[in-house]
DNA sequence: GTTAGTTGATTGAGTACTCAACCAGTACCA
DNA sequence: TGGTACTGGTTGAGTACTCAATCAACTAAC
């Protein structure tokens, strides 16, 4: 893997890396901040409440939920440990395997998620969304999913990185 | 600031909001993974020692490294502090104002880098950039420049972010 | 020159994440 | 039936980050 020479990054590749790199510091900082001082939520946490709040039941299997949140197991073990001293989530066993594990997002944390989505919007669009054209919303959406995937050029009917649902709202 | 009704997003804006946030997990998950298993050092650091290793004479004042380096007073003190106790920079006393520091890179901490430089680029090229068209790495810089700036569409002598500079190439 | 305010930087406590080690239960197969 | 391997999930130690408090030194005003 180091046989072959490297191939630098050119300086406009190297321009949209390192602006990239600044891009995403400036806009998860400004989002976890306001999470975090609105509604005292961690960005983590809140995808997590999301997550569940979209399932239906509002209840999803550990490891799925790591999954759908593209978490680590232990991370999300840790996560759901601290959601559930804050009472937003419940912790109970599988009726069908009796390793598994169900989280369930509680009536309070289904408030807390309702009342911290509205602020959280709002910051994804003054960081994000209004800040940029419609067309390169679409190009960012291309761009994440040729990242994700490797390179697939989104065929008109497959959803590219996870279902729709409405984020929390009420 | 919750006196008007909240303006949520569109499907397609949302579809572009997640996938971007499932992008960024993907990207810097890789990154970060690669230069901690290939040369033990977090990304963190790595950026701060690119930044050194850019500027005339390897060395800045802490308060211009960490704005170099988008990072909090408090996280680059605590990261430099560990970056010393590798041999890697090294802190010295301002000569001019005697409350300030002066961070410079060692030899040790260039070779470090160097060392490390080649597999991070190609890490870089297999999460993004060869994943992207030409196109696409051109939207991605000017989608990242209207992040970071507010919507600046980019006047062409004009540099967004930072300087060039070859990312510790020896 | 002494006071007040600001700036440069460090420190410590608290929180979130990672990795590796670890059980407990399930599945496969002889 | 009894291994062996795998899966689901938790735990604990270690690391990096945040915030708030702190200290030292500079600047400006009177």
């Amino acid at each position: 893997m180091r046989i072959q020479e490297t191939r630098w990054l050119s300086a406009g590749e190297q321009l949209a890396w390192r602006s990239f790199l600044t891009a995403c510091q400036t806009l998860f900082g400004a989002i976890d901040a306001q999470l975090l001082r609105d509604s005292d939520i961690p960005h983590g946490y809140y995808e997590i409440l999301v997550r569940l709040s979209e399932t239906p039941g509002r209840a999803l299997r550990m490891t799925q939920l790591a999954e759908a949140s593209a978490s680590s197991k232990s991370r999300l073990s840790h996560a759901v440990a601290r959601l559930e001293e804050r009472g937003w989530v419940r912790r109970t066993n599988c009726p069908t395997d009796r390793r598994g594990q169900v989280a369930e997002l509680t009536d309070e944390g289904f408030a807390a998620l309702a009342a911290a989505a509205p602020g959280h919007v709002a910051q994804v669009r003054r960081s994000l969304i209004d800040r940029l054209t419609p067309e390169q919303v679409d190009q960012l959406r291309e761009i994440s999913a040729a990242i994700v995937e490797g390179a697939e050029p989104l065929p008109p009917g497959v959803e590219p990185c996870e279902s729709e649902g409405c984020a929390g709202t009420p």
